[in-house]
Parts: C-alpha cells; sequence; structure tokens
DNA sequence: CGGGACATGTTATAGTATAACAATGCTCCT
DNA sequence: AGGAGCATTGTTATACTATAACATGTCCCG
C-alpha cells in the first residue's frame, strides 16, 4: 500500500503531481477542472489529512472565490465523483486522491494521533467482503474501508 | 456470514433473542439496560434496516419516553459502545447488532434497492486491510467496513 | 442569434450531533 | 438519617453537515 502521509516526503511534489494528473484526465474525458475545483483540489492535497466542507469553504471564503456551502460541496461533489478526492465517512470530511487516475476500490487509514490519512488500494475481487456478498447474492457497487488507529510514530509517542 | 435479513425468517424471534442477549451481557457486567436504552434496541430491532437518531426520537416522543435529541443519542451511544447496536457510517444512521455477545469486526452489506442491511462477522486478523496495516506499522483500533449494493432480489427484480 | 448544457451565485432550510447545566434517583458509607 | 458520589435522564441551546430551489452567467454549437 502507500503510506505516503506516515513518512517524511517531498510534499510540494504531491501537490504537482495531483493537481496536473486531474489536469490530465480532465483533458482526456472532457471533464472542466475550472478554477474553484481546481483550488479545492489543491486545498485537500496541500496536507495528508481529511478537511471538512467547511474548512475548505473558509479558505475559499478568503480568496474571494465564493463564500456559500453549495460552492465547496459542487466542487467536492465533482472531485469524488471523478476519483480526484474521497470522501471519508467516517469523519464527514475529505481528503485528496494519493493515486488520481488509478483504479478504485480505496482503503483508508486514519490516525487518531495526528490525524494524518493514508490511502491504500486493496484489489476488490480478492476480498473477504467480495466473497462473503457473493455468497448471499448481494452485488458489490461501492465499499467503505475505513480503519482508525495509531501510526508507528503516534504509538510509540504514546508508549 | 449471516444474511439474516435478505431472506425470509421469523422475526419476532430476532426482537426477543436480541433484547435478552443484551439483557444477559448487561447483567453479567454490570450495564444498566434502562428503559429508554431497551426501548432504543427494540426499535432497532424490528426491522433488518438503518434509522436515524431522529426516527427513534420520534418514536420515543410518541410514547412519552423524551422528545429531545440526546435522549436518543445517549441511548445509541450505549448501545453502540456495549455492542448492542452499530451505526452505519456512510449512512448517518444505526442497525441492532444481529449477534449480541459475538466478537466484533462487523461490517455491513447495504442493499440500496430496498434498504434492507444485513451484518456480516469478518475475522479481523485476517484481512488484507489488517495486512496492509501492519506493512507500515500502524495499529488498527477500530474498522468501518460497509459495501452498498443490490441484494440477490433486488437484483433479480432491476434485471 | 437563439437555445442547450454546464458552471456558479445566492437564499433558505433540512438533517445530524453535541455542549452545558439542572434534576433525579440510587448506593454506599459513617 | 445525612450526605457524598455516581449514573441516568431532562432540557435548552447551539454547532456542524448537507442539499433544495431558483437566479445568473458563459460558452459552444447549430
Amino acid at each position: 500500500m502507500s503510506a505516503i502521509g506516515f513518512h517524511p516526503h517531498n510534499h510540494d511534489s504531491c501537490i504537482q503531481t495531483g493537481v496536473s494528473a486531474a489536469a490530465e484526465t480532465c483533458a482526456a474525458e472532457g471533464l472542466q477542472l475550472t478554477d474553484v475545483r481546481r483550488r479545492v483540489l489543491e486545498i485537500l492535497l496541500e496536507k495528508h489529512h481529511a478537511l471538512g466542507a467547511y474548512d475548505i469553504l473558509e479558505v475559499l471564503r478568503s480568496e474571494g472565490m465564493g463564500s456559500q456551502p453549495p460552492v465547496a460541496y459542487r466542487a467536492l461533489d465533482f472531485l469524488t465523483k471523478h476519483g480526484f478526492a474521497h470522501k471519508i465517512e467516517r469523519l464527514n470530511k475529505f481528503v485528496a486522491c494519493s493515486d488520481i487516475g488509478g483504479d478504485h476500490t480505496p482503503a483508508f487509514l486514519i490516525c487518531t494521533g495526528c490525524d494524518l490519512v493514508a490511502e491504500a488500494h486493496l484489489d476488490a475481487s480478492t476480498g473477504r467482503l467480495t466473497k462473503a456478498a457473493e455468497a448471499v447474492g448481494f452485488t458489490i457497487e461501492r465499499a467503505v474501508l475505513e480503519a482508525e488507529g495509531l501510526c508507528q510514530t503516534c504509538r510509540e509517542a504514546a508508549a
């Protein structure tokens, strides 16, 4: 899995590659990465943390880019719909996708110590949940996989 | 997995066994299954559907058992804390546990056709998410596993 | 240049959840 | 009995999350 976020890295490249990957995908699929959408993606990419819609809205507002909730929610809808960001259901918050363009059944590791969120990509077809569902004739269309706990750094700090 | 909920069954026994299992656990652990708590559990057990806190509150209110949100939320906190009910994060709703007293890392199959929710119990230690977490030194304390899709009945009806 | 599709702006409101404090009832202890 | 301590419930108020509905703008296509 990609545990980036839990380890030191050149974070500028996260932002740059994230935005350009999204731009490429949009160009390829005829989607519009408008100013607001791009900016919301950048805001999410700035940290490996989950942000609430109203946190994002506050930034947009301070930059004169729209001050009402629908502005933020629409941008987030666009980003999540096309796989550029994900909603963390457990937190009612959002994170940038760490593998834009990649295949998607993301899983998340949420550190309750430092609030970092790491994204993992598991192969959907081999999971036990998939097998359990098949066994009862259930067809999965969307899955939420979120684990809360402590990252290595926080666990060692707590010990 | 226990796909009860997706198949015909004697539902009265779900309620009875649910309540008595909770009563036994409370007796064994010195917990108080008060009127409000028992009633909320019964309400949840009445259907294999997820209910919002305000849906539950409405029932309580109609029965003269408390009319303000904290009454419902406190009962739900108690029930979820002790494994008698679970929150479905994806829906911001609650369901009764279908295996009270059992070990817990529940997973849920949520049918978007009929709104039934089935609870599965997977062995936490063997999962891929657990392995991915171990690989990066992450310690899982709580996991949310929720799949949305169509149960067999709804899928056949849609075809 | 008119019309359709998409994006944004704006107002209002719906839906979910908790903080904070008051009041009650209970047990246990002296 | 009196009183401390605890858990539970009652109540008010408010915070946080999300969307409906309608108006405006913009661009491209026909």
